[in-house]
DNA sequence: TGATTGACCAACT
DNA sequence: CAGTTGGCCAATC
């Protein structure tokens, strides 16, 4: 299934299924898709997700590094940091704490 | 239509 | 150890 929609729509599909509390990277999104995009590929569909008609949470998806880099695109440099720590993740400094130990791998959590 | 950029990652110098 | 470069694919200028 999913095999009509483009790379756009499955990074969104990937991103909703984050669950609560936990948080990913752009790396691991395009790992899991596989060969259909890289890392860039993710935090460019992320910058169409404000215009996509579902709610995405990309706030919940940060770089390799457990750093917000993708802050100023929320429309608040502040409203990321305000979402994670909404939901139980501690940010400091533009970085999450325990970043490892929040990590959502979709590709161990999702069985391919 | 060619060149540049982009919310990244990893390797190389 | 820190800075630079290449690569991925698509969208914008």
């Amino acid at each position: 299934m999913n095999e009509d929609i483009s790379f756009f729509e499955q990074v969104y599909q990937v991103a909703q299924l984050i669950p609560y509390g936990r948080v990913t990277s752009y790396g691991a999104i395009a790992a899991y898709l596989g060969s259909k995009g890289s890392a860039r590929m993710v935090g460019w569909a992320m910058n169409g997700s404000h215009t996509s008609k579902q709610s995405i949470p990309a706030h919940r998806v940060v770089n390799r590094n457990g750093m917000l880099t993708g802050k100023a695109h929320f429309g608040a440099p502040d409203i990321m940091q305000q979402l994670l720590e909404n939901e139980g993740i501690k940010v400091k400094n533009d970085q999450i704490i325990d970043f490892e130990k929040h990590f959502w791998d979709p590709s161990k959590e999702l069985n391919i």
